[in-house]
DNA sequence: TACTAATGATAAGTATACTTGTCAATTTTA
DNA sequence: TAAAATTGACAAGTATACTTATCATTAGTA
């Protein structure tokens, strides 16, 4: 008999969804729409313009198929323009606009305020353990996840 | 300027990301075809027969409208029966057929040693301490989430 | 006991998150 | 340089995971 309710998969499954609750709370009482995908794309995007779908998708650790939905719905939203690579006619280029650059401005704050909501319940202490730990298995799983982060290579 | 890849809610996806990858990965090799949540349904309903889905949901802190899809699909393998209940006919009962019990004999083995490699990069020590964090944060996020775990009472 | 509130389940709609397959363009290699 | 392999993007399909709304039934209350 197994119990569900201690194993790793599970817990990390449930934290998951309280971290998106909690996204999903902040975002709704600032009257914004933006899911965690949409925030981390916009704001890696604001740190590397130009920069193409695939490459998006492996700096923040997303499935390429996936991040192609994300990016048409921040478009519709006119927050980014996606063109044609010169260099390369395959891939597409991705810039802020104006609104998408003022969008996340404000959306920033919000987001690293509520991340300490997420872990409410450990104290100081807890939190940064909890965080080294994540940090380390995260980075020994890497290659084990369908969508392992790709770090940018040194230009 | 903000960094993602620091922030708890960003681990944690990762986390389950490879979490589910594995999951997925070790299914595939045994020739299996179940996910997470079937296999967290299906040993719930062995312990509890004849529950109905709202109480599943709430015992495996899923959703309750995910739930009906997810019985579907394991009713349509034919692991389970659902039939109307005789004191409440708005609840629908599961039961496990034998099916259902021989195929979850054999995939609770797997989903045991499975939970091992998620945390690999950690000891044992490191391991055991990321579990109890895990635990002490879900249950304090718990009723944030939009479908909080809800312990069964007493009978 | 009629009215109301709550509950179990489903339906429709949105957004991930993945799969496989395809296409076009580019890069590698033989 | 021609053939092969890889790559960026999209399309279609599946499975969560949620939202709001609706329906039927049950429980609680006035």
């Amino acid at each position: 008999m197994v119990d569900i309710s201690k194993m790793p998969g599970h817990l990390i499954r449930r934290l998951n969804q309280i971290s998106a609750s909690i996204f999903a709370d902040h975002m709704a009482r600032a009257d914004y729409d933006f899911t965690p995908v949409q925030f981390a794309a916009l704001s890696t995007i604001l740190e590397n313009p130009g920069l193409d779908q695939a490459t998006l998708a492996g700096l923040i650790a997303y499935d390429r198929a996936t991040m192609g939905g994300v990016i048409d719905r921040l478009e519709a939203k006119q927050l980014l323009t996606r063109s044609i690579s010169l260099t390369d006619r395959r891939a597409r280029q991705l810039y802020l606009t104006d609104k998408g650059r003022q969008t996340l401005a404000a959306l920033e704050p919000l987001v690293s305020a509520l991340q300490g909501e997420i872990l409410q319940g450990l104290d100081d202490g807890e939190k940064e353990q909890l965080l080294g730990l994540l940090e380390k298995a995260t980075n020994a799983g890497n290659q084990l996840s369908r969508a392992p982060l790709q770090k940018k290579r040194a230009s």
